[in-house]
DNA sequence: CTATTATATGCGCAAATACTCATATAGGTA
DNA sequence: TACCTATATGAGTATTTGCGCATATAATAG
């Protein structure tokens, strides 16, 4: 494995994993949304949104459609959600053995 | 989806998310290495190296296992490649699709 | 044309990150 | 005991990140 490789999966890795940018994917997920759509639902101001989205399309996670004024943006591959889900899925057998240990105490 | 899942997510993926992380899980794909035979592999300082690997662990992604001196560090969930492999993914469809556009200019 | 709407961007800042160097700590050996 | 090896950590630093506020740009409506 190269470095220009660990570069690369980086960058698309770093694209995810974030709270704002998670919370963008998982409205994502249910299909493509304008800016003005996901800036109020998730509760962030519009110029943060839209860098983060300008940011996960320059790292190819995110596909970009103009129509009109509104410009919407989509999740390009379905390995990105999956990574999401994958990335629950730890979280869910981490709190489970946490959980244990503290009823073994 | 809470806030609180956002958060704990991100930090499982935000573990992952990083050049030099990425290639000491790649060198752990094969098994358990210690951090003396970590840091001279991937050309980093033992320091960096062993910092690298707390962060892993204390973010559940490791495990953490003492042989006398030496101290075996070695992937937890298999989930974590997973993620690795599929952002590998994502990397060449998106190298395939920009070969595509410089093609048809 | 002006006004309005939607999105992007310049600027500044506080916090987080990744790293190096030096040192501390813990375990094993002579 | 002292010495060596493996790992962790404190301190300092340069860079990056995420955010808010204000403003710029682009497209549409009147």
């Amino acid at each position: 494995m190269t470095e220009l490789t660990d570069t690369l999966r980086a960058d698309i890795l770093r694209a995810i994993a974030q709270e704002t940018r998670l919370s963008i994917l998982e409205l994502l997920r249910d299909g493509e949304r304008c800016v003005c759509e996901i800036f109020p639902a998730i509760g962030q101001e519009q110029s943060n949104v839209s860098r983060h989205l300008n940011m996960m399309q320059k790292a190819g996670i995110l596909t970009r459609r103009k129509d009109g004024l509104k410009i919407f943006y989509a999740i390009k591959h379905s390995e990105v959600l999956t990574i999401i889900d994958m990335a629950e899925a730890i979280m869910k057998h981490e709190a489970g053995s946490r959980h244990d240990l503290l009823r073994a105490i």
